[in-house]
DNA sequence: CCCTGTCCTGACCGCATATTCAAAATCATT
DNA sequence: AATGATTTTGAATATGCGGTCAGGACAGGG
């Protein structure tokens, strides 16, 4: 209620306060758990078009094909879902995405990453979307949880990275910029689709496209962060 | 007026019809001019952090310091001043831009460019972030200009890709992914300042910051572009 | 068949928003 | 100073939004 018209910001994770958080209602019946998943999803792509305060519930409905009605019977409020949106987004990308492997060779983890990454962002464009448009927006509701759980990843991977540069396996150039690099390029690929498929002239980005772009950014960020 | 909720899209470059857009009142006052201009950039911080359907006028009045109304008299309506500012941005960024020279060595060329992205990035991160949020968004507004001015700039700078890689002096990849992965690096640091600035624990990027940005970004570029 | 809890939804409420308007204030020019 | 044009702004309007609610539909166990 209080995001709705809120210049300034606030900062929660999940659920406001100490209290449960709307999402994790338990003992969910089949029923509730597929028109959860449906209007999540409905909503997803909502708000990746329009972020927060551009939405509307109306959209989220149509988009769902229910009335705007039973939206609010399974989500208490708009900021509700929307932060069920993040959240949903958030558990899959830290799962999806695992761990870069210290032991193995940093060119093959890299690689892995990218790729991986790469493939995240073409098949849920829309949470990449999402996700850029709540950090623009200066990253209200999961400004918290980048500040500690997505902090303490990097941090970590940080020092595997120096470690590396210690044995000349990696460029010296700062760690952190090289995770910057790595998901601007790999995250441009579904939040720019649009300026991205203009310029190509192609109407989908098909999968021989997507191909040549997992190539050529694989290619541009390896050769710059491994020595010769 | 039919911006205001259309889910489809539409597609107009500065005035919509063919009538000539307001922005372009000849004959300003000076007075005119300084308030167009006030009202012009604090609309550009509210439209970067909101996108246009999130976006109050009373936000905007509210960063300018005027009356709401005192707004609608310099713009006729929101849209037109959305209109407004979507234009400044791309006049001032293809001016700013420049070319990239035919003569010169890529790795001087793109050096240069690369520099000059991110040196637009900082200075005027607002923009940056009204045009991301803007495509993340279908591109309603300014998709005819990146289908047509855009375009024809990024094709005519191919065509130097190209030659630059029949002689060996750029690596073999896509020329079109040469660019959105320098765009994707250099907009980052614009778009995504909230991320950077919570993962670097820093509260304000710093001129050292920037400095070093710069040379990541650069470094890992270049060195993924240029063959050894 | 009834009964009980879950699910659904049209109608409604209060409030915020974009836009208009008309009157007041200010400016410019003679 | 006078007069006309430009600029300012509080108030009013119409629309759209998030959210509520009361009552209907439905499912399942007895």
């Amino acid at each position: 209620m209080d995001l709705m018209q809120c210049p300034p910001r606030f900062t929660l994770v999940l659920g406001r306060d100490g209290e449960l958080q709307d999402s994790k209602k338990i003992n969910q019946s089949r029923i509730q758990r597929k028109k959860r998943a449906l209007i999540l999803n409905a909503a997803e792509s909502v708000f990746a078009r329009r972020g927060f305060s551009g939405s509307r519930l109306k959209d989220v409905a149509e988009e769902a094909g229910l009335p705007k009605a039973n939206i609010l019977y399974y989500y208490k409020s708009k900021e509700d879902l929307y932060r069920c949106v993040c959240q949903d987004i958030l558990e899959n990308w830290l799962g999806a995405i695992g761990e870069i492997s210290v032991s193995s060779e940093p060119s093959e983890a890299l690689r892995k990453y990218i790729e991986a990454k790469m493939e995240l962002s073409m098949q849920r464009p829309n949470a990449s979307r999402v996700f850029a448009m709540e950090i623009i927006s200066g990253a209200p509701v999961i400004g918290d949880y980048l500040a500690t759980e997505l902090k303490s990843w990097v941090d970590k991977h940080v020092l595997i990275f120096q470690g590396w540069q210690n044995r000349g396996q990696l460029v010296d150039v700062s760690p952190y910029h090289v995770f910057f690099v790595i998901w601007a390029v790999t995250q441009t690929y579904a939040d720019f689709e649009t300026q991205i498929k203009l310029l190509l002239g192609d109407q989908h980005l098909g999968l021989d496209e997507y191909e040549r772009a997992v190539k050529s950014a694989t290619q541009i960020i390896l050769c710059g962060l491994i020595p010769r």
